[in-house]
DNA sequence: TTGTAGGCGTTATCAT
DNA sequence: ATGATAACGCCTACAA
């Protein structure tokens, strides 16, 4: 027995006095192996602590169950709950997760799909990511199975998970219309993101059904950080004629937003409303208590996961899947009517 | 050529002519190779699109260029940090990360620590783990190297890092105690965990030399949750004598402290104060603004993937290392005199 | 400097 | 029902 080498199927083998072919047919659980002689196998695996290599399953069978998940930032809570949805599906299918944090830079994307290329993962999942770039559709084009979310090509019909932008926009501003609000801003989230596009669209057409102001003074570029938020409410709030809701582009953005309200003394909701996005836990209790519209993330991990895992194992045969969330707005406390309003509404 | 088949080594070998193995001593950039020879082969590589099979690799050279992290639960804020510290340091190391959350169940770590082995992982992180179970330490004997984080045993001397919760809970009582508290209440994190043990030891040995309460009724267990923060809070409060501050175990624990007292009408930091541990990112903004233990997690992340490619480099050699990073206090808005106290100081 | 051969640990194919 | 053997794609002696 060689010293510091560790056990392979054939020592299973040998232990038993079988060949290893019959070992592995055994451990499989395949049918015509004798129930006597399977349990004697198992009885060997178990003694020897034989486990096997998922390295070489994996060459050989030209399948490594694993899958890579590609996100912006871990640290930004809005990313988290999919990744969790597609680990969820994962361990029920038996694969472990590549995780990879590509911060929105193109480059770091692209690093992070080769080496899971090179690592022959079954399949990806990738998360508001960079999808029209010549360099990032070429790896697309390669025959990994994969599955967008939040984030789809205008030019490709993906496989794609994503939410309902267009009915959480439009409560969101039919929220604050109703409340009285005419002068309502947007932080808009990272430019090359579908699901900002679609916001930004359902809002201008809202706004010109509804015949309120929509003027471009009422966007502003941001992305998912507090820092945003930060610098967009400075930005309304230093307007000769302020908007009197913001619509920030996450629940993370729009604590940007309240911060910067606080800081000049302008109080939420009595003068100015502000609306998320995310539903994170955190802004469901009395310190932030914002108005949001909900997505269902950990469930859209788990929908693209699954529908990732089917593509796998049919080889990208059906036309590509595209399923929406729905979205709801979840009313709390940082919206109210306008300080105009005030004595008029309630 | 055959049809749907990966592009190997060999194909490359074909397309300029030269031995394979001439091939992989190009690629690998030895010594010996001469130049005009690399730059013909890496041409036809490029040309061919080839990318050498990581599996393949990892199987022969007994090194995968992986290493697992086991984390409870990348939903809570408390946690995220962590890993981008250890795939910060991965990434500079061409490593990919697996990802695992536990949700602080043995199984599922058990589950996960078994699939990351037979992966032939280098090596592993474990963060906030269970570490003391014989069934744990059956898989931590095995010869994959790791590193504890958060957590670590009284009988093993496992690589390990850590925070100082000495100095950080001492720092908290200090501060309350400074204010005037005297009756201060701690949640208890998670039975397991010695950082746990460490904080409270420190506390009790702390609030004894003070000489201030300390009894058992000033102590609550709970775990790293809004929930558990709501619990603690609502049990603490509804004492015949509340304690007027409480130290929750972290800053997304404090969130529910402060929801049970601002729906019991208590305001902080008036009538009771609150203090937390992580520092999160949200703690800091004006919405919460927690007075809170900072913890530098991302940097003891990068630390612990640093002494993994120690380990995994020098194979378990030298003694195993214990890195215990500072911490501090961080005063915010959630801390002031307790209400006996108010026209005294100040 | 380049080429040949063997093996890493599996599973699949084909005999027996 | 079981056994022998050939890949999977790579790296690395060792030979030329």
């Amino acid at each position: 027995m060689k010293k510091n080498s560790r056990i392979t199927i054939r020592d299973v083998a040998k232990e038993c006095g079988l060949a290893l072919s019959t070992v592995s047919n055994a451990l499989a659980g395949k049918q015509y192996v004798r129930e006597p002689t399977r349990i004697k196998v198992e009885k060997a695996a178990e003694r020897l602590g034989y486990r096997a290599s998922a390295l070489a399953r994996a060459l050989r069978m030209d399948r490594s169950f694993t899958i890579g998940v590609l996100v912006p930032d871990l640290i930004n809570p809005a990313f988290p709950a999919y990744v969790r949805g597609v680990e969820d599906i994962a361990i029920r299918e038996k694969c472990n997760l590549f995780l990879c944090n590509t911060d929105g830079e193109e480059a770091k994307q692209l690093w992070h799909m080769r080496g899971l290329l090179d690592r022959r993962v079954d399949g990806m999942v990738l998360i508001a990511q960079h999808v029209e770039s010549p360099a990032v559709r070429a790896l697309l084009a390669a025959n990994t199975p994969f599955v967008l979310v939040q984030r789809r090509s205008s030019r490709f019909p993906d496989p794609y998970v994503g939410a309902n932008n267009v009915d959480g926009i439009v409560a969101a501003v039919k929220h604050l219309y109703g409340l009285g609000h005419r002068r309502i801003a947007l932080v808009k989230g990272p430019a090359e993101s579908s699901t900002v596009a679609e916001r930004l669209q359902a809002y201008k057409d809202y706004v010109r059904r509804l015949k309120i102001d929509g003027g471009s003074d009422l966007f502003y570029q941001g992305d998912y950080t507090v820092e945003a938020g930060y610098s967009a409410a400075s930005h309304f709030l230093s307007l000769k004629s302020p908007p009197t809701a913001i619509i920030a582009s996450n629940d993370v953005n729009a604590i940007g937003v309240l911060e910067a309200a606080a800081e000049r003394g302008i109080s939420v909701p009595a003068e100015l409303s502000v609306v998320g996005t995310d539903d994170i836990q955190l802004a469901s209790f009395r310190a932030f208590n914002l108005t949001t519209v909900h997505l269902q993330k950990r469930a859209m991990g788990m929908a693209a996961a699954e529908m990732l895992m089917n593509r796998i194992r049919t080889k990208r045969s059906q036309p590509a899947p595209q399923v929406i969330f729905p979205t709801h707005l979840v009313v709390r406390h940082t919206t109210a009517p306008p300080p105009a309003n005030r004595r008029a509404s309630r």
